[in-house]
DNA sequence: TTGTAGGCGTTATCAA
DNA sequence: TTGATAACGCCTACAA
């Protein structure tokens, strides 16, 4: 009823209210040429006074430029997103971005309808977790202009930025410090091949057995999920009973594993030593408390989206690949802190 | 180089080549009208033929109307957060609409710029877990049209759509499960009393104390995240050397009290009985396995996204509050299982 | 049932 | 430095 003064306010309005013309009012929005200081400042007065906002939609249509930046993950249900998200969040937000977020679900059909969705929708750039390892499907969106910027997982033959750790290193590292403890006898549970991050852990932790070799790798494979973990980890509990430590390659299949050893009234350090992946929340609150390679999750996420913001402001300049250190943080669950 | 054909297909390429106006066109691709059978068999041959998409940001300029909603959470990188957006993104996508995300970080300004940036950017409606216990900063977004669905942390006097658990009868039930259990000294953790969940939980616990009178209140507040739940369990724990059991009103703040716990060699359940709140993917893994009041997170997202969409469907259709039940989910961390 | 034409709010071109 | 004007791609009276 008492909403009359709700019709929109365009730059007419403004431009009439300045006594000038929309052309003029358009440049103070842009705060671009030279228009003359003290018009400008009139100008942005009647702006505020009037309580103008621009019209993005046609700021679009007529100009073809968007602030807005398409997210999309593989798994958003993973903490590890949450994280990161955080991260491309903050750092877009403050930069005047909006974050258009898609979950592909693991799903290179999903994965291909989100990115379409995306380019319908107008994005100036998307960070992609991809689903598959290789890069053919991402050359449409390419094609179209707009940038992609590879996190966490990185497909090949994919000529774009990226931001990932070092993941064999990593795990071999983690591996190193199960042996230099004095295991042989060393699990490791990984995820499935066609995901970079899995494929590559899995590797890092064979080329630390390499230097060892009479230390035989036992492996199993699961799904990146806290089922897959609690599972793998069964299947090697059964088939092998003188293991006497793990390497989990994901936070969530650590849960699993952990679940699996609770219920065995396995108990960590003392039978089993344990080392995970990703810092997580809940990684001090276990008991014992839990040694984990820790990526920075955060920062990963800030980083991403200042290079993809980069890389739409300058589309010549030179492919980054950025690749973050990560830390072994050793707490308790390979043991040895416990007696201090 | 070679990419001579990304020039746009628009509209009039698709009458040309189909030879029909630009309005069939318009008609068919908005399955509208009366458009005779094979005319509009005949036109989307050509669109998908010529591979043509519509261009949104026209469509919004030109229609008013935009398939987009914003969600905007007080905290981001909470976990809980996690599960009900994978529920909201789920219903979003295969409703076709696209998913703005901002972080307010329990900070009321930058919660108000966002909700700014929401009716820059044209978003057809809002779901909100708001920072505040007022509604009065949400009125400008109201009279622009805009619906706004309230979740998890629901503002006294405002009048909209809402989707969120009982909270007291759910704090309620878990504090008397301590004391059904033969406790006496129960602590209680909350969070910001401005905080709807927050003040809501506390009363619960009030409300289940009340029925036994000689059951007096310890309470402590923290700021629901990680490091407050371990140092009010710290100030709990300093101050009173008699309680037996604690209620923590948060996953994260759950995990603090973990940690204080484990730091003096507390255990669980022997010495204190926990009760925490969200069945997170850690609350299996601990030991022992975690008592929680488990919300439907998932289907809380879900549920939000299509109480939205029918809002902005139907925007003079009664306001709804929906109520969604929690569950005492008992495992052992209040002992009693621990011989079975 | 189909076509014509004007305009959504902005910006870019050109002229003044 | 500023202004008039024509698009951007689409939708929607209105006319046929």
């Amino acid at each position: 009823m008492k909403n009359m003064n709700l019709k929109k306010i365009t730059v007419h309005d403004v431009a009439k209210q300045a006594g000038v013309s929309t052309a003029t009012v358009s440049r103070v929005i842009n705060d671009n040429d030279a228009v003359s200081p003290e018009l400008k400042a009139h100008v942005r007065e009647v702006i505020n006074e009037l309580g103008y906002r621009p019209n993005k939609a046609a700021h679009h249509l007529r100009s073809g430029k968007v602030k807005r930046v398409g997210v999309l993950f593989a798994d958003i249900r993973n903490p590890f997103f949450t994280s990161v998200l955080a991260g491309i969040e903050n750092y877009l937000h403050e930069a005047g971005y909006a974050l258009i977020l898609g979950n592909s679900n693991e799903d290179a059909k999903i994965e291909s309808m989100q990115l379409q969705a995306f380019l319908d929708e107008g994005v100036a750039g998307i960070i992609l977790s991809s689903v598959t390892n290789s890069g053919a499907q991402y050359q449409q969106v390419l094609d179209a202009g707009i940038p992609i910027l590879a996190i966490d997982r990185i497909p090949r033959n994919l000529k774009v930025d990226s931001i990932s750790i070092d993941n064999v290193r990593a795990a071999k590292q983690a591996a190193l410090h199960l042996i230099n403890l004095g295991h042989e006898k060393i699990a490791f549970i990984g995820g499935p091949e066609h995901i970079s991050t899995a494929y590559l852990r899995k590797k890092g932790y064979l080329e630390a057995l390499e230097e060892h070799p009479d230390i035989k790798p036992v492996i199993e494979l699961g799904d990146f999920r806290q089922s897959g973990g609690y599972q793998a980890t069964r299947n090697i509990l059964a088939a092998h009973n003188d293991i006497s430590a793990f390497l989990v390659a994901n936070n969530l299949m650590t849960l699993g594993a952990l679940q699996a050893f609770n219920e065995k009234r396995i108990l960590i350090p003392e039978q089993i030593a344990l080392v995970g992946f990703d810092d997580m929340p809940w990684a001090t609150s276990l008991q014992p408390p839990l040694t984990v390679v820790a990526q920075p999750t955060y920062d990963m996420g800030k980083i991403a989206a200042r290079l993809l913001l980069d890389r739409i402001k300058n589309p010549d300049s030179p492919i980054q690949q950025v690749t973050l250190e990560t830390e072994l943080i050793i707490r308790e669950s390979c043991g040895g802190l416990r007696s201090a």
